[in-house]
DNA sequence: GCGTGGATAG
DNA sequence: CTATCCACGC
């Protein structure tokens, strides 16, 4: 049975809202990944989505910082919210009643190159990745979407860009992303369009969206049950154009 | 000659501009008083202003708070920025070349009822008069308009308000205010509409407007001159309810 | 309840 | 370039 699964990094669900509504009624996924809400659980607009047709959710966050949910039309159950010791609200999940299991993930940006923030952010691959060992298996049907903060490959950055020992690109930061995928994942869109050069992400600044000076670290990863049902996955680039928007675009997938 | 002179505390002009745009297609008077424009003079946006036909202006301003301006059609002569040692912002003036004088004034909140804000409110009116009696004359036409603080008798603030000894209330600030009047200026308001209960701002919180829990403390004050010419003053309470707009209401005033 | 500046993060 | 929090002023 087809399901639709979009991952939307929002920058700020609060200043985003009206666009997410939007996208809702245009795009009709039939589950929605967010990440960068910065809201916290207690504000989170759950009866704006109700509305919206999708009634059920789990929302991980905390007040101007990070945050991920899950919104969908189906009941969510298993509700994840956040990592043993996640504080900032960084992966959601749930599962759905025929069985996919799905998360919303926000992997630390990681601030300056080999700042602790940085020593932060290879660390959360490693515990994530645990986290999963612990937890599920790669014969299940997961699919774990969001913003995982690197770009694995240089084709994955706009041409021009600085790569090499960055906070996106580091071999460091490539390892600790590969191994992440090692658990089995598969990434969606090079399943599909093999090496085709797309992005997720342009800086506000600059005239990046413009200048199509963009990097693709926004996923949807699957284990081969989901890998076996890819029917589609793309960057929904219009979205990124839209006036006010994220300066991340939606990336959305199909499974049949 | 007929002249509009409209007042206008907008609470922030770069986030009302489209507001203060809107009055001015739709209201067109020759001259807009600003008050709280909280936007310092290199951050002001003249050239929107000449787009919508107000190529002549005047600012007093400093980042994020008070700040005073005048826009116009007409070019604007003998330009005032600030009393002496205002660094506020808190007062600006020209001349038309019609010869009318006009001002644009913000007055001290005064903060706390006895604070040392209060008491700079109170040596505020004493030095805005001198400054007037050293350089005006009564007889000649002028026209200052702005917020000016006070509430000159109850009839001016919503029954139910605490007056009394209050910033805007208390005996010494409408003995101040009353000097400042002495200087040889009527109430523009009160000449046309006698002792009419009518209010120019209405508090942000708690649906004051919608209670019509207001105060009239925005004025248009004339010389003689300019009082024998009075056509009309109103607020403009329609202003005051769009969406987003300023807690004050503009104030309009026209000379025959 | 709002608008501002400044800090923090991306 | 944008969104958040916080402090401040009103």
């Amino acid at each position: 049975m087809a399901l639709t699964v979009a991952t939307w990094n929002v920058n700020g669900l609060r200043a985003r809202m009206a666009l997410v509504e939007r996208f809702l009624r245009e795009r009709a996924p039939d589950v929605l990944c967010l990440q960068e809400t910065k809201i916290s659980n207690g504000l989170f607009p759950f009866g704006d989505f109700a509305m919206l047709g999708y009634p059920h959710a789990v929302a991980v966050g905390n007040a101007g910082y990070a945050g991920v949910a899950i919104v969908a039309k189906m009941p969510l159950e298993d509700h994840v919210q956040g990592l043993p010791g996640d504080e900032h609200g960084r992966l959601a999940g749930a599962r759905l009643e025929s069985g996919e299991r799905v998360f919303s993930c926000y992997a630390p940006n990681g601030g300056i190159y080999g700042s602790t923030q940085y020593a932060y952010k290879l660390e959360w691959f490693t515990v994530l990745r645990r986290w999963l060992d612990a937890r599920e298996k790669k014969s299940g049907p997961i699919v774990l979407c969001g913003d995982l903060n690197v770009a694995q490959t240089d084709r994955d950055v706009y041409a021009g860009a600085t790569i090499g020992e960055t906070t996106h690109t580091s071999v460091a930061v490539r390892r600790a992303y590969a191994e992440l995928l090692e658990f089995g994942f598969a990434d969606a869109f090079r399943i599909l369009h093999g090496e085709q050069i797309e992005y997720t992400y342009w800086d506000y600044r600059a005239g990046a969206l413009r200048k199509n000076e963009g990097w693709r670290i926004d996923v949807a990863l699957c284990t081969p049950p989901l890998v076996a049902r890819l029917a589609a996955c793309g960057v929904d680039r219009e979205a990124r154009a839209w006036r006010q928007s994220s300066d991340h675009a939606p990336l959305i997938t199909t499974f049949e």
